[in-house]
DNA sequence: TGTACATCAGTGAACGCGCGTTCACTGATGTAC
DNA sequence: TGTACATCAGTGAACGCGCGTTCACTGATGTAC
């Protein structure tokens, strides 16, 4: 059987939760350099002192942020590249994986958007390391490609990362399509699929 | 003749450019919605209602140093837009002025790639405009090539931008090596080229 | 099941500090004659 | 060249405010018997 949180444990839980949701919408509007402790728990409505029975600081909080927004990108990674078809038909897929993950966690594709280059170091090498780890997850499915045959790990690394750092690019730019009208979302699709389709090419004829 | 500022003018212009150098070297350990204007004008020895003589707010001074980081630019991408030579040959040189650039400038690197996703609007809308009009001005460049022969507008804006991008990720690689050792530089290197080489292959092959 | 004690998430007052902004000012530079 | 006045970049005092952090606390939950 599980073990079951005590009540307190289960309330404690709630109440980080909250400070994390709280944190990530006040981080729409600012910079994490910027967040304040005393604003983040003002939006959750329990005193400033609370806080610290969860983070130690708003920095240690953002690092819990990079863990939580990640984490939901792991398993749309699997997805994507364990998706079978021909190569439009995959990059059509994966587009539209994105599209709806921008969709679904758009607070924290900003996030990490913002914080990839942002002014807090542990923040900053916390998201470069999970992306690394992503880097890692595409290369171990491209080897198992028949197309990778005569490819160099390097080689194989370095498309990985083009594609990685595409599908970051792709989910930058339909954010800033949420907030506007329907056909440029349209056109960020069609943007995105065309660049990862002259990626494949190039793949395709790499050893030419 | 030319028309030669007054003392005042002069001395005027000698302080603003101050505090544009301070807040440059400020932000590179934190964001610009985190910026004071104290902390600013404490580092150039001014008291801090000064600051209002030249900036209205320090967002206001991050469009200024927007402007002047990415004016910076547009000299160096004519340069590499107009080299000549066969393609390896071009990405090698391209590759080479990125790193002397982000050697040059890394200050003015490194707040570009921070605010491109940062948190204060008009700063961040001021880098896309820029950045939109690089594209442009790489698209131009890439019509006059016999090689667009057959490639739609879309096309070409579409490959600009993917240049353009990686030339943003390659600066922000070197960014990071800045301060590591001497082989880092060179994967880092070897890394931007290989990727604009699979690139310019799948636009090699394109209209194939 | 009941009792006595321990734990600990959240409280609320208090602190010293740096912030952005206002205002009337000073004194060097600029201009008109 | 000299004088009288205007301009305006930079000053310094003052303000109210929100910040992060400390501390002793409370009272519900957990545990031992």
């Amino acid at each position: 059987m599980s073990h079951t949180l005590g009540l307190r444990q289960a309330q404690k839980q709630k109440t980080r939760q909250a400070l994390l949701d709280a944190a990530l919408e006040l981080l729409e509007g600012q910079s994490l350099s910027s967040l304040g402790l005393r604003e983040v728990t003002r939006a959750v409505g329990v005193a400033p002192t609370a806080f610290y029975r969860h983070f130690r600081s708003t920095e240690d909080l953002g690092v819990a942020l990079v863990e939580e927004a990640l984490g939901s990108l792991h398993p749309m990674i699997r997805t994507i590249v364990s998706t079978a078809g021909d190569s439009d038909e995959r990059i059509r897929r994966a587009v539209e994986l994105i599209a709806r993950h921008v969709d679904a966690y758009p607070s924290h594709v900003r996030f990490i958007a913002r914080e990839q280059h942002g002014g807090v170091r542990p923040v900053r090498e916390a998201i470069q390391n999970e992306l690394a780890r992503f880097t890692e997850e595409v290369k171990a499915a491209l080897v198992t490609d028949p197309m990778a045959e005569g490819w160099s790990d390097d080689d194989l690394l370095m498309l990985a990362g083009l594609y990685v750092d595409q599908m970051l690019i792709a989910a930058s730019l339909f954010l800033e399509a949420l907030e506007g009208p329907e056909e440029e979302r349209q056109r960020v699709t069609r943007l995105a699929a065309r660049r990862l389709r002259l990626i494949s090419i190039g793949r395709a004829h790499w050893l030419d």
